[in-house]
DNA sequence: AGCACGCCGACT
DNA sequence: GTCGGCGTGCTC
């Protein structure tokens, strides 16, 4: 086993396979499958992953890996399974999917340098450059406009070494411990032999005679409040010693969690956890769906499943949306299984998360709760698999590889034989169909926990509220039924979907809207620095004070961002205190958690929020809850709208009376009569389900028929619909006449990054051969790829359209 | 993706 | 001649 087949940091169709590498006799038996090595590749050097090890090679002229980059392999072999598995079904390369599942802090960076071998020969400019250094960094010789030939040319006559570096970004957090070695009497000594001038050193050295043992060294700073100089002085001397020891960032202090037990369950609750248990005991796999109602204590389920996986000496892993990753779902895992619990989510930096990540490998915890890419956690032993949310979209990436973690997790499920559970309130229509088909089991929570009913939902008709003189974005039933809340002190939540309802610029006079300079979309006008913004290249200008086009000075901003409600709500009702919680105001690390417990305490009656409050939080004392714009999702183009307006308003409504106190919501739309706000009125999950259904089934799309959308883009309008329009064709030509090919036509987001974007889609029921026929098409624009800068991206079963 | 190599037109 | 631009093909 002297070989190492390895995929390399190379992310292209050329190096997306297994090169091979021999290993070198001091490597030999340390190097296995899973871990990242250095390989030699072309003339640089880069990262790679090794898949298998043999001992033979059909190539000849193998060459040397370089370096090992592990101790412990990266990647379990199940994992290298599930990788190879998502590769192939998601169209990508093996190296981008392999990065996506592990954390960002184990990719690696690459470096070059330029390495002085002689002073005779070099050229002036050469010399100039380094100036008297042996080494210089290759960034340094490019921004000083080096001459690549010149360079070349030396390092064919041996005068300059070009080094490739490539190292791993992981960094292991360290502190310092200060003991000492000598004896209390040896201390008293040198105590004795210091200068009197040394106040500080003698003051360290008594502390250290009646305390010896290691102490911080931040806490003996602060504690004699001296300084690290004064330490470092005695350390050279000899009478101190410092010990760095390795230890994990905390970002979730266990100690802050109070622990809880298993709570006593509703038979409702009991009668479901029968199946799972029977699962969990049999160890075979299977899909349970778990559909509750909001409040119907779907969480207690998933901690018992996962007691009684742990008691059978299994692992779990929870994964939970990202923007519902609040510390009040951290906190009930925390507060169940304490230093069980591994966390992995976005807001955690680079470091936290690979220290979380760790303990996982370490098998320090048994429990990980973390957003999407947790699915990937390296348990060896895995006994449950929970999607709480299973509908939210934040669970299928957007970006290659475009995976859905419900795809994964059900995977990885089969290859441990466990159970995997689906939970949500509102499934997706694929989740629900396959469990009425029994291809999921179905497990249903009808009721709400302490016997609490569905708030009351009042639809509001925006277009009547107008005709009776009312233009502001309040109706008249909110204003009053949030002053009666105050007036009680009650609290009351405010839900304002942001999406299509973003304030963009207008010119009064002339209906000029600022757009993007780079993207067919509006700019975003950001209050707090006057500015505005776009959402998709990060394009950003001073507001201007009259229409670029027109020059009249009524240039102003139009729609509802939480800002701009906010300032109306404190003008309508000043006496509310409001806390305001969006993208803006959750930036900042902890933030997030802050705002939630001002709430909390209620130090403010109402909060005001975008998509991140329509979920998982749960106050007692919120009995009001109002949606500002109902409609705002429904005329996006996606064949999702209606189910996600249902989902949404599900949701919110939720978030009322979920304790003693009943709730109520207020629904302001434009569309009243909408099936989507009707069911979700009436928290009719089946009847939306049975009529969103019809419409899917009309309109060929999931769970009725599959998708396929790929998407090309070019600077070149022209190019880009001629090889659209060609992949159409292709595509026509090569799938079975059942599928069904749409387009070429314009994304719903025309141009990104002055790139002009076109689409077209497969809509099919049953097609073995496609990834084959749409990995042909996409070789046969490799040429227009590499040299033309055209993009085909291939999504397999979309989430949305955009 | 990089990087080298080699072809070709432009110009001190 | 040789400098610099760009297309082509390879990476164990």
């Amino acid at each position: 086993m002297n070989i190492a087949k390895v995929i390399v940091d190379v992310p292209a169709t050329q190096t997306n396979r297994l090169f091979d590498y021999n290993i070198p006799e001091y490597l030999l038996g340390a190097i296995k499958e899973g871990m990242r090595v250095i390989v030699p590749f072309g003339p640089r050097k880069v990262m790679g992953f090794v898949m298998e090890l043999t001992d033979h090679s059909d190539f000849d002229q193998l060459k040397d890996i370089v370096d090992l980059m592990d101790v412990v392999p990266v990647f379990t072999k199940e994992l290298l399974d599930v990788g190879k598995w998502l590769t192939e079904k998601t169209l990508s390369f093996y190296i981008s999917v392999f990065q996506a599942m592990l954390p960002q802090a184990l990719k690696a960076t690459y470096k070059k340098e330029l390495h002085k071998l002689t002073n005779e020969g070099l050229s002036d400019a050469l010399t100039k450059m380094f100036a008297g250094r042996e080494f210089m960094s290759y960034e340094e010789f490019t921004e000083r406009k080096g001459d690549y030939r010149k360079l070349q040319q030396a390092v064919q006559e041996g005068l300059i070494e070009i080094n490739y570096l490539v190292k791993s970004k992981e960094t292991k957090k360290k502190e310092t411990f200060i003991t000492t070695n000598l004896k209390p009497f040896q201390l008293e000594e040198e105590i004795a032999n210091l200068s009197n001038q040394a106040t500080k050193q003698k003051q360290l050295l008594e502390f250290f005679a009646e305390h010896p043992e290691p102490i911080l060294q931040s806490k003996l700073v602060s504690r004699l409040h001296t300084s690290r100089s004064t330490i470092k002085q005695l350390i050279d001397k000899g009478f101190l010693v410092e010990n760095k020891v390795e230890v994990y960032r905390n970002p979730y202090q266990e100690e802050n969690y109070e622990r809880t037990t298993a709570l006593p369950l509703t038979e409702e609750q009991h009668n479901v956890m029968i199946p799972i248990y029977e699962n969990l005991k049999s160890g075979e796999e299977a899909v349970f769906l778990l559909h509750g109602v909001t409040g119907s204590g779907k969480t207690e389920v998933y901690l018992q499943s996962i007691q009684r996986a742990l008691e059978n000496g299994k692992e779990a892993i929870v994964l939970v949306p990202e923007i519902a990753l609040t510390p009040q779902m951290v906190k009930r895992f925390k507060g169940r299984f304490g230093s069980k619990v591994a966390v992995l989510h976005s807001a955690l930096s680079a470091g936290e998360k690979y220290d979380e990540w760790r303990k996982v490998q370490r098998k320090e915890v048994q429990v990980v709760v973390g957003a999407r890419s947790a699915i990937f956690a390296p348990f060896e032993n895995l006994g449950i698999i929970i999607i709480d949310e299973e509908h939210e979209t934040s669970y299928k990436q957007e970006d290659h590889p475009r995976y859905h973690a419900r795809d994964v997790a059900i995977y990885r499920g089969e290859q441990h034989s466990c159970p995997v559970i689906l939970g949500s309130a509102t499934p997706t229509l694929e989740s629900f169909a396959r469990a009425q088909k029994g291809v999921y089991k179905l497990l249903s929570l009808t009721k709400r926990m302490n016997n609490a009913s569905m708030p009351e939902v009042q639809l509001i008709d925006m277009r009547n509220e107008l005709h009776m003189g009312n233009r502001s974005m309040f109706s008249i039933a909110l204003k009053d039924k949030i002053e009666d809340r105050l007036e009680k002190g009650e609290q009351i939540v405010l839900f304002l979907n942001r999406r299509g309802y973003s304030t963009f610029v207008m010119c009064r006079d002339c209906g000029y809207v600022i757009e993007c300079p780079h993207c067919d979309i509006a700019l975003t006008y950001h209050r707090n620095n006057e500015s505005l913004k776009c959402h998709y290249c990060s394009y950003e200008m001073t507001m201007p004070t009259s229409c670029p086009d027109c020059e009249s000075k009524t240039i102003r901003y139009f729609g509802t961002g939480t800002q701009k409600v906010e300032e109306a709500l404190t003008q309508l009702i000043p006496q509310a205190r409001v806390v305001r919680m969006d993208v803006d105001t959750t930036r900042r690390k902890g933030s997030h958690e802050k705002l939630l417990n001002q709430f909390g305490n209620h130090e403010a009656d109402i909060l005001l929020g975008t998509q991140m409050i329509a979920k998982g939080l749960d106050f007692p004392t919120v009995t009001l809850v109002g949606v500002l714009a109902a409609d705002s999702l429904l005329h996006l183009p996606d064949f999702r709208a209606s189910e996600k307006t249902f989902q949404l308003l599900t949701q919110v409504s939720g978030r009322a009376g979920r304790h003693t106190l009943p709730g109520e919501v207020i629904v302001q739309t434009y569309s009243p009569d909408h099936y989507s706000v009707e069911f979700a009125k009436t928290y009719n999950y089946e009847g939306f389900f049975k009529k969103e259904m019809e419409v899917r089934k009309t309109f060929h799309y999931p769970p009725y028929y599959y998708l396929t959308l790929i998407t090309v883009a070019h600077p070149n309008q022209v190019k880009v619909i001629e090889t659209t329009k060609k992949i159409a064709q292709l595509l026509a030509k090569h799938l079975s006449s059942e599928a069904n090919v749409l387009g070429p036509t314009p994304s719903p987001l025309t141009r990104i990054k002055d790139r002009y974007r076109y689409q077209c889609m497969v809509k099919y029921k049953n097609e073995p051969n496609q990834r084959k026929i749409i990995k042909r098409i996409v070789t046969f624009f490799e040429d227009d790829i590499r040299q033309n800068d055209l993009q085909i991206s291939v999504d397999l079963q979309p989430y949305q359209l955009m």
